[in-house]
DNA sequence: TAGAACGTTTAGTAATTACTAAACGCAGTA
DNA sequence: TACTGCGTTTAGTAATTACTAAACGTTCTA
């Protein structure tokens, strides 16, 4: 029983597509990067239109978040007013650029937050019951310093610029 | 200026509330950690009920979630009909525990289908183009191998039962 | 055996998020 | 200066997800 490369093709998007909602992204965004990521040439936004079934406005802002995340790269030819779109084949440079954009992000704000409840408890402003406010103080040291490591142990993977990920799994293996 | 303790703690379970909306999770769910996070004792289903504002019915669901996860423990006390609720507090633990979850879901059913499509390639019953074809090996590949890495990964981190991050973040910076 | 105190389930609603359709703006071209 | 081909923005809709309210089933107590 032999497949259809474009029935593959259509497959795989489709694999791709719920692997993006996994993680909390639209499925549409794993269809675009899935078509671009099998394209052997740039793509136009209208094609990508046309193979992922979406509207040219949202391809137009979920390529963009692609891009922002280093996933798919836009580029221009001379005398050629389309922009064409290609995927990152690189993943680990992705997911370091991925891993940098998230710095920036709502989550920094909220851990960000966290830490000033912190900075309150350490200057012992806080008013209540003394014990509990013991107590709560060592849990939220702990879950700061538990944001501490992980964001520490992904500051060291971004400057991990030149390892591919077969030695990080390697090293890591040392460890079992 | 002083700050009330239980102003505090409305903040930090706020702080929570949207960290967990960030990682794609309802954010009641973070306002239910928080709250038993901060909580010396064990809490009952009801308790959480009132400090949270949700209802019965979404902290039943929630919590069992979270216990899924191992980031909540539930327990009973003999003569006491309630259940009780406690937050894991060494969040490595947790992290493992939410790593092994992940492997019976919807994401390794995701990634299984890249590995058939992979396999559809390998037996050379694909038909079209074929340089595409060949091009479109290669990629998916190359994809497949990288869900293996993070795969791997995930295995090493599951397994170092034993160590703190602190020791993870300590080795990781040996790469620097 | 009725009633009370629980947690769970279910059916419906509110809120959020992903997407569409269409208007728009800005080149470049005739 | 109008026309065309492009990407973006916007306003509205569809789909999904989080949640509520209330009925339910169990287990314990009187």
């Amino acid at each position: 029983m032999t497949t259809k490369l474009s029935q593959l093709k259509q497959d795989f998007t489709e694999g791709l597509s719920q692997i993006s909602r996994f993680w909390g992204f639209p499925k549409g965004m794993g269809a675009i990067f899935a078509v671009l990521y099998l394209s052997p040439a740039p793509l136009p936004l209208d094609e990508i239109v046309t193979q992922t079934g979406l509207t040219k406005g949202a391809v137009s802002t979920e390529v963009r978040t692609l891009a922002r995340m280093g996933l798919v790269h836009r580029s221009s030819r001379l005398g050629d007013r389309k922009d064409y779109y290609e995927a990152e084949s690189d993943f680990y440079k992705s997911i370091r650029s991925i891993l940098k954009e998230r710095q920036n992000s709502e989550f920094d704000r909220a851990v960000r937050s966290v830490q000033e409840t912190l900075e309150k408890l350490e200057s012992g402003s806080v008013s209540g019951d003394e014990a509990e406010v013991a107590f709560v103080h060592e849990r939220v040291k702990a879950l700061q310093e538990f944001f501490n490591a992980i964001d520490n142990l992904a500051s060291a993977v971004i400057k991990l610029e030149s390892l591919g990920f077969r030695n990080v799994a390697k090293i890591l293996s040392v460890l079992k």
